[in-house]
DNA sequence: TCCATTCGTCACGAAACCGTCAACGAACGA
DNA sequence: TCGTTCGTTGACGGTTTCGTGACGAATGGA
């Protein structure tokens, strides 16, 4: 718990069997102030223990078993949807006033006129755009797009060719905005 | 899809092994569209099924030898997860009155006025203000954002910086106060 | 009171970062 | 096969941020 509170933790992979407190005590601990998903990961393919562990909060639970490329694959799977958005996200439509996004159609519309935009573009805008206000660094964009190998200049050419076709003044960015050294931040209330 | 399409899904519990089209196709084509949460359930306990299909976007991989209650159990999981809100380890804000932190969109107010803090300025702020009262020394700050190697004179100059930007008087520092000798602490009631 | 140390402020050069343009190769459809 | 579109990488200029040195003010102990 000192170390949770310490640092930044983005995903907790947590044996059961350790000495002093048990596993599953500590998930309800850090459940009770956090929603960091948290993986478990135990020596006994035991059901109870499965249904118990999923049941007070655990979003996987892994057997040692299991290769190391199936724990990174459930990893990677835990970390996408902590950071996908909810899932209640599938809206007719994305309204933010002279911006329109029909994630059905994969349609972008400004000032009613539909523009095209590559896959790349429309990816970045919908993760950008599902949580307005809300700092996206350029971590998470890799992560979600390349893979986590990538690089940031990537990110920044793509952002630019964003705007070029979303931005009324492309110079003057009114929905991405950039924040220094972290990532980037969609402006603009839903309506 | 047509099934998808036309009623209200909440989750998808898929084979792999489908007459016509398999599954890892059909999850493909969802996750165009849709952020619904997807467990694969398949007969084969093998590895590079586990890895595609958790790869392309699927919440979870059920082998059918697991129980019924260890499928509920995880169908249970992702649904959980998949309404909760977007929250993340950190808090959603930090409120000591005059001075408000949001930590999802960095951005940090003074009586509601945004004020825009240079990265080293953020991170300065937000490792004092999570421990108020507590003693941070120069150590423990030349570690975190220096790498251990620093000087202590270059934490004064962005204190001063961090205070001439979130301090009414900084003259009078209501906030950040300098223990002699020692560090900084943060003075301020969290609400 | 006096002194040594620490702290706060200012100014300046170096480094990092951002946005843009251009070029190259891969993927795609005709 | 060919032409086009798309994604990635490199180079460059402009801007912001960072770390250091200098100096006076403040602090605590003798």
């Amino acid at each position: 718990m000192a170390r949770f509170h310490a640092s930044d933790v983005h995903l907790i992979l947590l044996d059961i069997m350790m000495p002093g407190q048990d596993g599953f005590e500590l998930c309800r601990s850090i459940r009770a102030v956090s929603g960091v998903p948290i993986l478990f990961l135990s020596a006994r393919d035991d059901d109870m223990h499965k249904i118990r562990g999923l049941g007070i909060g655990g979003d996987d639970y892994i057997v040692k078993t299991a290769s190391p490329s199936e724990i990174v694959a459930r990893v990677k799977a835990a970390l996408r949807r902590a950071e996908a958005p909810p899932m209640h996200a599938a809206p007719r439509l994305l309204d933010f006033g002279r911006l329109q996004i029909e994630p059905a159609s994969r349609d972008v519309k400004v000032d009613g006129a539909s523009v095209p935009l590559t896959p790349r573009e429309y990816e970045l805008l919908r993760l950008l755009c599902e949580r307005p206000g809300q700092v996206i660094t350029y971590e998470q964009l890799l992560r979600q797009f390349w893979e986590g190998i990538g690089d940031k200049h990537t990110v920044r050419v793509h952002i630019a060719r964003l705007r070029e076709k979303i931005e009324p003044d492309p110079a003057r960015p009114g929905y991405v905005a950039n924040v220094w050294g972290v990532g980037y931040r969609f402006e603009g209330k839903p309506r």
